[in-house]
DNA sequence: GCCTAAGCGGACCAGTTAGTCCGCTTACTG
DNA sequence: CAGTAAGCGGACTAACTGGTCCGCTTAGGC
C-alpha cells in the first residue's frame, strides 16, 4: 500500500505482524466474505485480537487497506493499457483483469460497494481507475471499436455486476464470469446497437451514489 | 402464498398480524437488507417479537415466505408469456418483470442466492421458473430472434446480475438497470455475436450450484 | 355471556461480534 | 547491555442477534 507518510516507522515485529495481518484477512475475506470476525483473522494470522486494533483503528479500516492494495493493482493495469494499439482490447484487458480480482475475492466487490466509501484512500484510487476506464473508452470510441453511448460508468458498474451474476456458480465453475464478458463485449459492438431507453449514470450521479451510502452508514451508526 | 394446505385455519387476529408481519418483513427488507434484525420487523408490524417466531419458526422461513410470494408472481408473468407470438419479447417481458422486483426489493436476491435455497417451496418456484425461461429462450432461438449460445441459465443469472450492478446507484437512480438491460438484449442479438470463450453452466451445474450453499449453510450452522 | 384454546407481548437467554484495556515482553537506542 | 517506549496477547465489555418462554388476553363456538 504506497502513499503511506506516516511519522515514524513500525518497529520490526509490527511490520511484520501488519503484512501478516493484511495477508490473513485477505484470504479470510476472500473465504467466508465480509462477514468473517476480526477473532478468526486474528488467528489465522496468529496474532492477538487487540494487535489488529492497533494496527487498523477499525475492521472498516482494515477493510479499506486491502481494497487499496488491490485496487492499486488494477490502476497498474489500465495505466499500462492506456496505449494500447487498439484501445478497445486494452479495455477489455483492463475489466478483465478487475473481474478476475473479484472472482478470486469474494469480499472484494462487497468492500467497494459497502464499506470502502466513507474512506479518502479508497475513494481515490476508485476516481483514478474511473478516469482510466474513462480514457480507455473514449479511445475504443475514437476508433470505433465500441458503441458510442456507453460511459466509462457503465463499464464499472457492469463489470462488477458480471462478476456478481457469476459468484454463484463461482464454487462449481470459477471461470463462468468469462462467459458473460464475452457477451459484455458482444453488446459494447457498435455495428446494430440499439436506442437505450435509458441514460447513463452522470458522473455526479455515480458520486452522489457514494455519498449517500456515507451518510446512510453515518446515520445507521448515529440510531 | 398459494399451496398453504395446513389443517385448521389461522384465528382472525392471527391471520391479520401473519399478514402485517410478510408486509413489514418486505418493507424492512427491501430497506435494509436481508441484515435487518427480526426485532426491528416486530416493531413495524406493531407485534411482539414472539409473534413473529410463533408464526414463522425462523427468521430464514419468513424470508423463504417473502420469497415464495414474489416467485409466484414471477411465474405467473412467464407463463403468460410462453404463448406470445414474438417469443423475444416474451422473454424480455419477464426479464424485465423480474428485475423490477430485484429493484424494488433488495433483499430478493440476497434470498434467493442465499437463504431460500434449502426451503422446498423457494426451490419447487424456482426450478418452475427455470423451465419457463428455458421455454420461452427456445422459441426465441427458434424464431432466430436470439443466439443460440445462450440458455436459460445464462438469463437467470444475468437478470440477478444486471439488478446488482445497477443497485449501487439504486437511490440515485432507481431506473437505471432499464438501460443495462437494453445492453443485454444487444448481446443477445444472433447477427455478428462472437463465439464465447466459456461452455454455459449445465443445469447440474446450476443446481449443484444450490445444494453447495445448503451444504454450506448446514455446516456454518454444525459449527 | 361464558369458557377455553389459540394467540399475544416482551422479558429473557445464549451466542456472537467489534472494540478496549492492561500487565507482560521485546526490539531498538545510546 | 541496560533502559524504555513500542508492541503484544487475550480476557473482558457492551451491544446486538435469533430464538424461547410464560403469564395474560381475546376470539369465537356454544
Amino acid at each position: 500500500m504506497a502513499l503511506d507518510s506516516e511519522a515514524r516507522p513500525l518497529r520490526a515485529d509490527a511490520e511484520r505482524n501488519r503484512r501478516r495481518l493484511l495477508d490473513a484477512a485477505a484470504t479470510v475475506f476472500a473465504e467466508h466474505g465480509l462477514d468473517a470476525s476480526v477473532s478468526e483473522i486474528a488467528r489465522r494470522a496468529r496474532v492477538g485480537q487487540g494487535t489488529v486494533f492497533r494496527r487498523f483503528p477499525s475492521k472498516e479500516r482494515l477493510i479499506a487497506a486491502i481494497i487499496v492494495d488491490r485496487l492499486d493493482e488494477l490502476v497498474a493495469v489500465g495505466e499500462a493499457q492506456l496505449d494500447a494499439e487498439r484501445p478497445a482490447e486494452g479495455l477489455r484487458a483492463l475489466v478483465l483483469a478487475g473481474a478476475q480480482l473479484q472472482a478470486k475475492d469474494r469480499g472484494f466487490f462487497e468492500g467497494i460497494a459497502g464499506v470502502g466509501l466513507e474512506d479518502e484512500e479508497v475513494h481515490a484510487r476508485h476516481h483514478a481507475l474511473l478516469e482510466i476506464t474513462r480514457a480507455l473508452v473514449q479511445r475504443a470510441q475514437e476508433a470505433g471499436e465500441i458503441r458510442d453511448d456507453v460511459t466509462a460508468e457503465d463499464v464499472v458498474l457492469l463489470q462488477g455486476a458480471i462478476c456478481q451474476g457469476a459468484a454463484p456458480l463461482t464454487e462449481v465453475d470459477p471461470d463462468l464470469w468469462r462467459r458473460y464478458m464475452d457477451l459484455f463485449f458482444d453488446a459494447l459492438r457498435p455495428e446494430g446497437a440499439s436506442t437505450l431507453s435509458h441514460p447513463a449514470p452522470t458522473p455526479e450521479q455515480f458520486n452522489a451514489a457514494f455519498e449517500a451510502k456515507v451518510r446512510a452508514a453515518g446515520k445507521a451508526r448515529a440510531r
